[in-house]
Formats: C-alpha cells, sequence, structure tokens
RNA sequence: GCGCCCGUAGCUCAGUUGGAUAGAGCAACGGACUUCUAAUCCGUAGGUCCCGUGUUCGAGUCACGGCGGGCGCGCCA
C-alpha cells in the first residue's frame, strides 16, 4: 500500500522534481531545503516557496525567471489550481480542491495517527527527565520538567521515534545519609525520645508525617536499634512514593526507573572510575584525582576522587550514562534545570573518555518557572523551604492547565505561570478555549445526530460544498499539524503545539460564530443536508486535529464542558 | 572576569534552512446576541524587534562590539 503523505510532503516532492528537471546540476541535499511555507496573507497564494532565490545565485539565473519556470511547471500539478511570481522570486501557489480535498482524506484516514511522522524511523531515544532527588517533596519547576518531558516523549513517539522514559534517583552520597539523620530524629521525637531537633536538615512537615507513621507500633529500643542506612533507606522509600503519587496526578509515568545506590552495589561506579583511570585523561593533582573536562568546554578540570578519599558526584553521574549508553540506543536526551548550566561539559567529558559517542547525548537546559498569583510573583526559596509545591500547584489548576502553561514557552524562556488565569473558565483561558472549541464540535455532532445529520465522506462533490473562505483557512491549518509535530521532534521544542491549537480554536470560533449574524453559515442546515454533511465533515476533522494536539501535551479533550454552576 | 540563555505591542510570549507589509493571546477602546453551548464573535488602536557596525538581492533571525536582566563558574549535589 502506498504511504499516505501530507500535503506539505506531496508539495514539497512536486517542488524537487521541477526543480530537478529545471537544474538537472542540483544536488540531493540541496534539493532537499527547497520546501513550501505558509503564507502571511492570502494574496500571496495558499503556500509558497522561496526555492527560486535560494539557487538563482549558484545557478547563475536571475531569481524572477527561474520563479517563472518554476511556477509554470508547478502549475500543471494536480493540488495547484493556479501559480504566481512575487517580490524578488516568490512562487505562490493557489491550491486546487483536489489538494483540499486530500488534507481532509488525510484526516480521516488517519484519524488519531493523523499528525504522526517518520522523522524518527529507526530511531531509539532514551528520554531522561525531572530526576528530583527523594528527599522532599516536588517543587513547581518540577512541574515544567515533567511537562515537558512527557511531551517530548509523547511528540517524538508521534514523529515515530522509539522513545523509553527514564526517572534518575539519586539515593546515595551525603544528602541521602543527611535525610536519613533527619528522619532518625524526626522519629525520635515522635515516639518521645530524646532528639536534638533543631538542627534538623530537611526540615519540612512531610518527614515530621512519614515519622508518624513509620513509629506507629514500634518500640524504642527498636528505634534506637536501627542504623542510619535503616532510615535513610525508610525515607528515600516514602519520598520516591510520594514523587510517584505527585506525577501520576499529572498523569506523567515513567518506563523506568534507575537508582544510583544500585550503580553502587553492582560495581558500575567503580568500573567506570577504573576506566576514568585507564583513560590516560585523568591525573593526581593535591591529593586528589582529576579528569581533564576542560577540552569539552568547562573551564576547568573537575574532581573525580577528593582528597580524603571520598568520590564526588562526577563518577556515578558519569557511570549512570555508562549504564545508559551500554544499554544502545540511538540517542540521549536529558532535560536538565538550568542552574546546572555548567555541567554538561563535565557529563559529556566523562561519557566521551569511556569512548562513548558523546554526540548522541543531547542535554537540554529548562529555565525557571515563576508563580503568579493576583498579579505578582510569588516569592520562594528553598532553603527557607516554604517552596511552591507541585502538589499543590495540580490541585489548584489541574493537571490539563498546568500541563498546557508548562508547554506554552520556549525552554530557554523563563516561564510566568498566572495561576489566577490557570484556574479561570473562561475564553482568557486558552487551554479552557481549546478544550471548549473540541467540546463544542461533539456538541453540535450530537445535535447532528439528533437530526440524522452526519459527517460526509471526502470527496470531490463534498470538497466542492466547503468553498467558505473560512473554510478554507480552517483545512489550511489542519494541513500544518504534521509539520508543527515533525517540527517539534527534529528541534526538541513543545512550545509549537499549543501555539497552534489556540489558533485552531480560534478560527474554529470565529467560524461557528458566523452563524449568528448568517443563518446560512449554520453547520446543521436541514434544508441542504449535502451541506450539512460537508460542514460536519470539516468540524469533525477539526475535532480529530485538536485531539490529536491536545493528546501529544498529554491534556485531555473533553466531550463535554460543564457549565461552573453544573460543576457542584 | 569567563561561559550559556533572554531582551520583539501596555502584559505574557511566538516568529522553520536569512525572505514579501514583524505576529498571537490577553489587556484597552467601539460594536454585535432571545445561538448548532455568550465559556462567543466583528472592528479599532498599539512596534527605534535593546543599541551600533558589518555580511547581502534581502537581517527580528547571521558575525563582531556594546548595554540591560537571569543562571552557572566548589575537592557541594
Amino acid at each position: 500500500m502506498e504511504p499516505l503523505l501530507s500535503l506539505r510532503e506531496e508539495l514539497d516532492l512536486a517542488l524537487r522534481e521541477v526543480l530537478g528537471e529545471l537544474a538537472p546540476g542540483l544536488a540531493e541535499e540541496d534539493l532537499s531545503r527547497a520546501v513550501f511555507g505558509p503564507t502571511k496573507s492570502p494574496e500571496h497564494g495558499d503556500v509558497a516557496t522561496n526555492a527560486a532565490m535560494l539557487f538563482s545565485k549558484a545557478l547563475g539565473r536571475k531569481p524572477r525567471d527561474m520563479g517563472e519556470e518554476l511556477a509554470a511547471k508547478l502549475a500543471e500539478h494536480r493540488f495547484v489550481k493556479s501559480t504566481g511570481i512575487a517580490g524578488p522570486g516568490f512562487v505562490n501557489v493557489w491550491l486546487s480542491d483536489a489538494a483540499f480535498l486530500h488534507v481532509l482524506h488525510c484526516v480521516s484516514e488517519q484519524g488519531e495517527n493523523y499528525g504522526e511522522g517518520t522523522l524518527g524511523e529507526g530511531e531509539s531515544a532514551l528520554l531522561e527527565f525531572v530526576s528530583a532527588n527523594p528527599t522532599g517533596p516536588m517543587h513547581i519547576g518540577h512541574c515544567r520538567h515533567a511537562a515537558v518531558g512527557d511531551a517530548l516523549a509523547r511528540t517524538l513517539r508521534a514523529a515515530g521515534h522509539d522513545v523509553t522514559t527514564e526517572f534518575y534517583i539519586n539515593d546515595a552520597g551525603a544528602q541521602v545519609a543527611a535525610l536519613g539523620e533527619s528522619f532518625r530524629q524526626r522519629c525520635l521525637e515522635a515516639a518521645g525520645l530524646p532528639a536534638p531537633t533543631e538542627d534538623i536538615q530537611y526540615a519540612g512537615d512531610y518527614l515530621k508525617e512519614f515519622a508518624a507513621d513509620f513509629v506507629e507500633g514500634k518500640s524504642g529500643d527498636e528505634l534506637l536499634g536501627m542504623d542510619l542506612d535503616g532510615f535513610a533507606a525508610e525515607a528515600r522509600n516514602r519520598n520516591l512514593e510520594m514523587i510517584r503519587a505527585d506525577l501520576e496526578h499529572m498523569g506523567v509515568f515513567f518506563d523506568s526507573f534507575v537508582s544510583e545506590q544500585s550503580l553502587h552495589e553492582s560495581g558500575a561506579v567503580a568500573e567506570t572510575l577504573q576506566k576514568l583511570r585507564e583513560s590516560g585523561h585523568a591525573y593526581e593533582k593535591d591529593g586528589a584525582l582529576w579528569l581533564q573536562t576542560t577540552d569539552f568546554g568547562d573551564d576547568q578540570d573537575r574532581v573525580l576522587i577528593k582528597s580524603d578519599g571520598a568520590p564526588t558526584y562526577l563518577v556515578p553521574d558519569v557511570a549512570y550514562h555508562h549504564d545508559k549508553f551500554n544499554r544502545g540506543f540511538s540517542r540521549y536526551i536529558n532535560v536538565f534545570g538550568a542552574d546546572h548550566g555548567g555541567y554538561p561539559p563535565r557529563l559529556r567529558a566523562g561519557i566521551a573518555r569511556l569512548g562513548h559517542d558523546v554526540e548522541k547525548l543531547t542535554i537540554l537546559l529548562l529555565r525557571l518557572v515563576f508563580l503568579l498569583k493576583g498579579g505578582n510573583r510569588v516569592k520562594f526559596s528553598k532553603r527557607a523551604g516554604n517552596f511552591v509545591a507541585l502538589a499543590d500547584v495540580v490541585e489548584e489548576a489541574g493537571s490539563d492547565a498546568t500541563r498546557w502553561f508548562m508547554l506554552s514557552r520556549s525552554i530557554d524562556s523563563e516561564l510566568e505561570f498566572d495561576m489566577d488565569l490557570a484556574r479561570e473558565a473562561t475564553s482568557r483561558n486558552p487551554v479552557y478555549k481549546v478544550q471548549y472549541a473540541h467540546a463544542r464540535i461533539c456538541s453540535v455532532e450530537r445535535k447532528g445526530r439528533e437530526q440524522a445529520l452526519r459527517p460526509a465522506r471526502a470527496t470531490e462533490d463534498v470538497m466542492a460544498r466547503l468553498s467558505e473562505p473560512a473554510e478554507r483557512e480552517m483545512i489550511l491549518a489542519l494541513a500544518q499539524l504534521p509539520e508543527i509535530v515533525e517540527r517539534s521532534a527534529r528541534e526538541l521544542a513543545v512550545h509549537h503545539l499549543p501555539a497552534y491549537l489556540l489558533h485552531l480554536a480560534d478560527l474554529w470560533n470565529r467560524y461557528w460564530s458566523h452563524a449568528r449574524t448568517n443563518p446560512d453559515m449554520r453547520i446543521l442546515r436541514e434544508d441542504d443536508r449535502e451541506l450539512a454533511g460537508a460542514r460536519l465533515l470539516l468540524a469533525e476533522s477539526l475535532r480529530q486535529v485538536l485531539s490529536n494536539g491536545l493528546g501529544m501535551m498529554g491534556i485531555a479533550a473533553p466531550r463535554k464542558m460543564l457549565r461552573e454552576e453544573e460543576d457542584a
């Protein structure tokens, strides 16, 4: 069976074919640069390409002359109604009914798979994100990590990658020992035993709650007889359960959890250290063992073994990535906080010293999140312990709104999370607007079924009935989902999707409202059941695209919205 | 001081290998409704794209130099 190509793929293919005829000398990789893009104004057609300007210099031709030839040849394609040349050499294309029909055909044919692509075919990716320390509750920053990582996984999968998501548990070293000590003191306190709780390092209430639960039914001797590792393990497990539960509330589930402690126990850390020593890039200085990292962009070499004989965190982290690479994925993606900006060079250096292809590793740095309430930024500091908890954000705003806002900005931008807006059930709130558009389509479809009006099948006759500019505009927008998905996967950028979906919702709302002033624009036209069928097909296509897009963001596409008064 | 990121409408931000008259949402202002869900739509206004120089047919986008802000620069993790 012929694979179903998206409109853009078909058009780009045609463009390259024509270019190949016009300029047989062009290399394959040059040809691949020739693409169509959306136009900013209807005067410039439905799609346009700058291919003529791109190649005219190399071919020693005038861009406009080349454009003329391109336009003439493209005009013969079945998806092209007419062409024009404009400006310095843009080729503008007005699409034929067959092209518009092709879009609706793709959507109805591919259904919930519409938008998926082949960019990542044959690629397997290990995607690590969140990896919050099991020493306490997650904060609002982890919200963004969870939302972005999960959406990235969904998007990469849609683009054809085989993705495994992983959470790394930092459950070894000094901080877990400190956690154990804090927990031990809380337990003694909870059991009424003398405990110096004023110096406690992890002072949050959650440890008190864990302790109260843990000491239940245990004797004082039992507690006093427990060693620090026992307390540490208990607190670690309880924190990890809390983290899992929080992630579950956001609908985020990991394929795999890897414990640092297990890497120590299996000997992987020791082995990594040995390999680094043997790599010829480790050296002794000032009683410590150092790794050369400056040739990977670091501003100074880093210590592997401190002069007191203890390894730094770098050793197990390199061991962890050694383990990742040994599992044989074709690429590795880490989502780190921007406060770890100095970290990639040393990690890459370590991985490269072990003989791995470090180019397979991509590290994304996510910027900070600020919580906005009542128009003001909520101040918080981890040290003071008054941070904004992930669980509170999700509970207050809901998972859908939380995800939407966390995904709606480029990862390189700081993000203001406006809680008041996120909670609002009005069109000011983009996630509600998009979900409402979906629900409203479902409502129209329900109403249609009552009148025995159903979406038509995508045929030429049906296409001919969808002649309104608003309808054509919507179909062009529907055609863009595959490109949006591909681009998001290519750039590892999830923020294109919400912008696109918001645009679709706006188009729909506008279209739907036309009926208010013009009854001819109603979808459920009982006086013209053929037209009603055509419009229902368009509505259903839009619903499908909204649903698919929301799905990639991990956000629900509700079939019904409850009015607030019905909510209670 | 060095490295990374950001600087675009009143606000929050998009802006595909450099492309046509720089966009969206929200806010503001002026209109529309007894609807297939007003949780809406239409219209108006709003910009030295931080500054400068350069590259070229063309720069918000690239290069160099500044300015402003964030983060990082530990034998902490």
